[in-house]
DNA sequence: TTCGAAGTTTACGTTTGCGTAAAGGTAAGC
DNA sequence: GCTTACCTTTACGCAAACGTAAACTTCGAA
């Protein structure tokens, strides 16, 4: 039987507020293992109820960051750079650092752009041949 | 002084026909260590003349192949179970197993392709709001 | 033929990103 | 107040993808 989380505090709420690691767990479909080394690695820092940590919508957006990070292949320090750099507002050196570090991304993402559609092409017409290869039989 | 490497065998050919490790590093920006750890993984596997290595222009184009996989976060096991599929001609089994391999692919690389055009997105909105804020002062 | 740059094998070391117990604490529902 | 599902910390384990050092060998140029 499952457990119902914590009453919702607003209750006809649209939007949940808050979430335990293993609703995001779920929805994302990680382990919350993986949620947890996020947070060893200061990726993510939920609040705490006591000892059970509480993830806002924050933090899960937060969380979607990372995963599409890991997506396309960037470590979890790049990862943390980037979100960190993020959250400041207004300081300069720093935000002169997070434009250099977006050009670096944007020309290996555009690589990257290329490779899949290069790819996803090589796939289309493999799989063409293939197919029609094996209705020849 | 620069080592040459083989007298041309066909002397005024326009494409290289052979290439040491070393060639291949500078060229692709990599080390000749990773270059062999490829080799111990069975991704690529060079001729030899006596105890050197000597690579063959289907060689670099392996090779190129490894290195965009791993641009698109694939793990050296997964780009060899493709290439080693690709080569392939025919067999109805290895052709359904590549069909079946391409079709996860293809949904992650969507999936990816999702990702990149958001995030160059969001670095263009995001630069446009630093620079514009770091005009303003 | 001797030198030096580049190549070779062998093998242990390192980083990243979690997996996987172990050993227990917490709270909702009966 | 007891059960039970879910949470916690601590810590060792492990595979992947090379780095790096050691100790040669090879070969083209001088």
């Amino acid at each position: 039987m499952l457990r119902v989380i914590t009453k919702e505090l607003t209750p006809m709420s649209d939007e949940k507020t808050e979430y335990t690691i293993s609703d995001l767990a779920k929805e994302f479909e990680i382990t919350s293992r993986s949620i947890r080394h996020y947070e060893d690695e200061k990726l993510i820092t939920p609040t705490r109820r006591g000892v059970h940590r509480i993830y806002s919508a924050r933090d899960r957006v937060r969380l979607q960051l990372i995963l599409r990070g890991k997506r396309l292949g960037f470590s979890l320090a790049e990862i943390k750079e980037i979100i960190d750099l993020y959250g400041v507002e207004g300081e300069q050196r720093q935000t002169e650092r997070l434009l250099e570090l977006i050009n670096v991304r944007r020309e290996s993402l555009k690589q990257q752009l290329k490779d899949i559609k290069y790819l996803l092409n090589e796939f289309d017409v493999l799989e063409e041949k293939l197919t029609s290869e094996h209705q020849a039989k």
